[in-house]
DNA sequence: CAATTTAACTGAAACGCTTCAGTACTATTT
DNA sequence: AAATAGTACTGAAGCGTTTCAGTTAAATTG
């Protein structure tokens, strides 16, 4: 039996082929490492030469293939984001900051924002399964230390965001919220406010117990005591801030003088809900957010401005350096949140000039 | 000269190699293709190897590599998404379709918001230079023609969004807004409204021009006339809106009975403002907006409800059906809004019940 | 001027997968 | 029993880059 015939074979191609650097290569004459290394503008190519080169490479309408320099080269040069949601606010901000640093610095950021609670492990892991991403940021609160050691066993480079891993060796990124909520408090009781509610986000959120950790800090500063049946659990929602707020009235309980709520979207909504009742703000009583949204600016509400979109981008920065340097030592940056002082609190009233 | 040493070059190579499939083809005593075939799950293979080769792989943790993939098959199940911004309300939502859609085909996202106006053309280009996607979401209303053209000389699929390319063989996709904004002001017009002011978008705006059509036409209906200086350019900002509309009224002329924003971003401003001014809405003055976004309904504004969000599932789905079949004669959607009678107008007060 | 460095360029391997074309063997048909 | 069809599997050619290791020739050196 004849060994093997050699009429090269050719895979059958029915679409048009696309230009190639050997097309190139073929007519200038040259090999296909002198094409790329003109192209790539890399030392090793005469001047004359490399300016037919390209000539030739845009006359034959040439464009590099992403998936071939992809794997030649191992890397993408792309991006995971994987975001619990993107509703306005907090997490809407912050992701501008991701794309914008991204965009900025030469990387394309492919995204995906969790649907069903449950898929925590499931969208890093199916993401670096399907796509080439050079680096993960992630941005779900609700995913566990244990869920991210799994991860983190694949060796993708990653920036865990609001989020506490347990594990000193995972970068992470995350606005300090002690300091923020501590200072807001002190604000209202420094305006003379002493019976204080609270409206809080999740119970199991870091940041929610953080942020009561910091008002209890206020309080105790000046032996001002909130009862626990003025600790109301609003779940980070403005639907159920509001209800909250509602049954707590409804119990027959007095108005308090000031509502600290535990993000600017529950403020927001309570602030809609007295302005319905008729119940005048700050007068009759104040209402202090935390976030520092756009709506809230608009609605004059005082709160706590977290640098959501500096978060954001000192992320996807941080992510870049632990991608160009992976073996580095974990980072863990904590960004501080400023108290802003409008009208809702009622500054303006409690401490005229 | 010795003609060439047979000893087996290798590419230097310090980190850790990947595990890929012919590793394991010679874990498993078989070759490469056979790996392939047992791993995708395709026809070829009998059932006890294939368990066999798939406990070896992940036993030896294999991740096919998804670069290799999309190079050799030369698709990447990846869209690319070039989007204006990322303001809550129409855009942000369009983008939460277009997400969802990817998400549950298996595709994946790749996104970019223009940042510079200029960079209409700059953005798509940059992109499928840059990465290896199937096809492109490109929202961007600025795109000029021209540009559109010489992206669809690319020959990657897309569908445009919100633009209207006067080329019937590119893939179009877009909200009605003429007829919204005819009802809407019929309804004005209906509740006996006949002072009406007109905030509009952008004078170059597709959109804004299709609403002053739809406008005239419910007006032309009633014989009722707005003057031109009555229609206030609110160029789609809130506060651009907010301060013409000052101007308007700073010059002398009276409250109009009702004012008609071409968004709701302009109409929330506008009844914030009003709010601060202290004139009541609806009794002293109706307000009506666009889009149907969430804080409209908050506010309980009447607006005419865009499905923006249907606007991205659809778009996603005609791009991944022209990725399925490039030659299939383009197509063009067009969806309708509908009419949300909320507070704002005053219905209530004209037509009791 | 011979020895050495430098620069320009070539040949081909490597990246890690898919898939075509073929081979060997068993099961089915006529 | 021979022809046919089908199944399980192999070998190797692509996909389109990058980059290593040479080769050749020109420029620099002592």
């Amino acid at each position: 039996m004849r060994k093997k015939q050699e009429q090269p074979k050719s895979r059958a191609r029915t679409s048009a082929r696309h230009v190639t650097v050997v097309d190139i290569a073929r007519a200038a004459g040259v090999c296909q490492a002198t094409v790329s290394y003109a192209i790539n503008d890399r030392p090793g190519v005469g001047p004359e030469l490399r300016k037919r080169i390209l000539a030739i490479a845009k006359e034959m309408n040439y464009a590099p293939s992403p998936a071939a320099r992809h794997l030649s080269m191992s890397k993408s040069e792309m991006l995971g984001i994987v975001i619990q949601d993107l509703t306005p606010g907090w997490f809407l901000s912050m992701f501008h900051g991701m794309l914008w640093k991204a965009a900025t610095t030469g990387y394309h950021a492919i995204t995906v924002v969790s649907t069903d609670p449950g898929d925590e492990l499931d969208l890093p892991m199916h993401m670096v399964a399907k796509t080439s991403i050079d680096g993960l940021l992630w941005l779900d609160p609700r995913a566990t230390p244990d869920v991210v050691r799994k991860f983190k066993a694949k060796g993708i480079p990653f920036v865990l965001i609001q989020n506490n891993p347990e594990d000193p060796d995972v970068n992470t990124i995350a606005s300090e919220d002690r300091l923020g909520s501590r200072d807001a408090v002190r604000h209202l009781l420094k305006l003379g406010y002493r019976r204080l509610l609270l409206i809080t986000g999740h119970k199991d959120s870091a940041s929610s117990r953080e942020k009561l950790d910091g008002a209890r800090q206020a309080l105790r500063e000046l032996n001002v005591t909130v009862p626990a049946d003025r600790i109301l659990n609003g779940e980070y929602s403005s639907d159920v801030a509001v209800q909250v707020l509602e049954t707590y009235l409804d119990k027959g309980n007095p108005l308090p003088q000031a509502i600290f709520a535990f993000n600017d979207n529950m403020a927001l909504a309570i602030l809609r809900w007295l302005d319905r009742k008729g119940i005048r703000v700050p007068e009759e009583v104040a209402v202090v957010g935390y976030d520092g949204t756009d709506e809230a600016l608009q609605a004059e509400l005082t709160t706590v401005e977290t640098p959501t979109r500096d978060l954001g981008i000192m992320a996807a920065q941080l992510l870049i350096d632990v991608i160009g340097n992976p073996s580095r030592k974990a980072q863990h940056i904590l960004l501080q949140g400023t108290l802003c002082v409008r009208r809702t609190c009622g500054a303006s009233l409690r401490l005229p000039k």
